[in-house]
DNA sequence: ATGGTGGTTCGACCA
């Protein structure tokens, strides 16, 4: 059982590079995030002819937006809070079936932020830090067994989540408000699948910014100034079926693609 | 300290 989960930005506008990643990696699920899609506009027909048969949505004008594209039939999972009562289309969530028994899966986008990071002075660093908060209590007040969370939780937590940890401390994604928050969360019930098979003592990305050009081996002044923005988490009973882990990528050299790479992981039942 | 790029949608907002 092969997932993927990607920030695709703008899922009509990459249906191709979505084809070209279902070609190279048959992925069983695909979780993407800033769909930037109405629900009444998704481009269902499109996504179905890359072998997705079980499709949920949840989408809005021009910003946020997620999906989960699944070879694997879906059950809905309707009864999640709507994140600080904004209805902004930044989680969705459904069940599949593993090795015969089911496993919840969440995909997350959770607000960028904007770039002051005070509470006070910024409200979308207010809505950030309070988005994950809800979820921290969300997920703390559940009986969390067989459940996978992935998606875009634009944070950083780790020191070497980040090209360079001291530089970036005051900026939006690796603060200590957020990142002692997005490690509560995780806390309350998770393990961080990708630092399952990559030590927290390696550097690991999966977004390099478009404001960056030139990022190239060649460019050591700018060559690989990342961040891990997006992730896995999954239950410690789910940790026996963790096979493997990749981030993609080579899909951020892809001609007009996302400022993310995807992540992809692979479970035995 | 500033501005750098990209998507949505057509001026401004968001990342």
């Amino acid at each position: 059982m092969r997932i993927v989960t990607w920030n695709i930005n703008s899922l009509r506008l990459r249906l191709p590079l979505l084809a070209r990643l279902c070609a190279e990696l048959q992925p069983d699920i695909v979780c993407v995030q800033e769909t930037k899609v109405p629900d009444d506009l998704f481009p269902a027909d499109a996504v179905r002819k890359l072998g997705f048969a079980h499709i949920q949505h949840r989408g809005m004008k021009s910003y946020n937006g997620v999906a989960i594209l699944s070879r694997v039939a879906l059950v809905p999972l309707d009864d999640t809070p709507d994140w600080c009562a904004r209805s902004d289309c930044r989680h969705i969530a459904a069940s599949f079936d593993l090795g015969g028994q089911p496993v919840e899966l969440h995909n997350f986008y959770v607000p960028a932020g904007g770039d002051i990071p005070d509470p006070e002075a910024n409200p979308k660093f207010a809505h950030k830090l309070a988005f994950v908060d809800e979820a921290h209590a969300w997920f703390t007040g559940r009986d969390n067994r067989r459940t996978i969370l992935v998606g875009d939780l634009n944070i950083a937590p780790l020191e070497q989540d980040v090209w360079n940890h001291r530089q970036l401390l005051n900026v939006v994604s690796h603060t200590p408000p957020e990142t002692t928050r997005l490690l509560a969360w995780q806390a309350c019930g998770f393990v961080d699948a990708m630092r399952h098979f990559v030590p927290a003592s390696e550097k690991l990305y999966t977004w390099w910014s478009y404001r960056n050009r030139n990022w190239t081996e060649a460019n050591p002044e700018r060559w690989n100034r990342g961040r891990r923005l997006d992730h896995v988490w999954v239950t410690p009973d789910l940790m026996a079926s963790l096979r493997d882990m990749t981030v993609l990528r080579e899909a951020r050299d892809w001609p007009t693609t996302s400022d993310h790479a995807p992540v992809v992981v692979d479970f035995t039942p």
